[in-house]
DNA sequence: GTCTATATAGCGATAGAC
DNA sequence: GTCTATCGCTATATAGAC
């Protein structure tokens, strides 16, 4: 890992940030250098190409999602409980790059596609032995799906979306756990 | 509704499956004018700008929804079932509009994700009656949610998605059933 | 390592013939 | 109602100065 450029990273926020807020189309590299702070020519010294930007993105991705399953793995809570309400995003680093990975495989993206279905399977796999059948461990995996998707929805970051939160996502999560174990 | 131009039709059937196939990027007009058997200069006759194409898209899945509603009011399984059975995609003309819908949304595009939003409510105002209480609906309304997107994520229709069929979409349709009645 | 300048291609949209 | 030709703009990418 040996300290990646700081502008590289500045880049790669920058690229992720637009491509949440605004959506893969309006991810152009001068919008992206110009919000890295760099000019265009600056920008392709770090990442040759365009394709090299992602890339970097789901690479990115790949590391807090590994972080995300230990976390998970030790939650006092218990991996369900953890996972649904992680599942309502806070707008961290794993919420973003899984927003921008999203974008990207809806723009046809087959390497972000694969991605995110390999990130689904660790936590698949990982919630698994907390379930009592394999029904309720879809059960479980549909609604976080279900929870990310319509945050993703608009990544404007506004709250009114029908997204269920503090109480009434206390709520879900007791009914998830009665369901599910 | 007095019999639209067939070209009109054409166009705006290539404009959805190039959105759903291949993504937003991918449908620009010389590549749906193509599809639909027209020229540029033939389709911009119908749509005079791109957008045009967008808004004739959201009409449709309104039509399309309003529709389904009544379907679902009338369905001798019961809305709840009929709902989650008819979340896993068939690709019928209803899954193709959402889908697209959907990747309109995605690209920031404002109409898209209000239309997507309505569309959501309405489901959510029918189903209201037929589940325990507000908890149990949105637990049902993001499992379906979780149900379109993995089916959204590839639009190349292949069948290895995560998606639950067949006997194991049964079992979850039971297990949500006995759930949130 | 970052810049400006430029090449090349493809986009949405217009004009006008048929 | 559909076509071809073309305009103006913007996208990705390259070249070469500093």
């Amino acid at each position: 890992m040996a300290r990646p450029p700081l502008a590289r990273e500045r880049v790669l926020d920058a690229y992720e940030q637009i491509l949440v807020s605004e959506g893969e189309r309006a991810a152009t590299l001068e919008a992206v250098a110009k919000a890295a702070g760099v000019s265009k020519g600056g920008l392709l010294y770090h990442f040759a190409a365009k394709e090299d930007l992602s890339t970097g993105l789901l690479q990115r991705l790949d590391a807090l999602v590994t972080e995300d399953v230990e976390l998970m793995k030790q939650a006092p809570e218990g991996p369900i409980a953890y996972y649904v309400r992680t599942s309502v995003m806070e707008g961290d680093a794993l919420d973003r790059a899984i927003t921008a990975a999203s974008r990207l495989a809806q723009g046809g993206q087959a390497d972000a596609v694969v991605a995110l279905r390999e990130m689904r399977m660790l936590w698949e796999t990982t919630l698994r032995p907390a379930v009592r059948d394999e029904t309720a461990l879809q059960l479980v995996m549909l609604l976080s799906d279900g929870l990310y998707y319509n945050n993703a929805l608009d990544g404007t970051g506004d709250l009114s979306t029908p997204t269920p939160r503090d109480g009434a996502l206390e709520k879900l999560i007791e009914l998830v756990e009665r369901t599910v174990t």
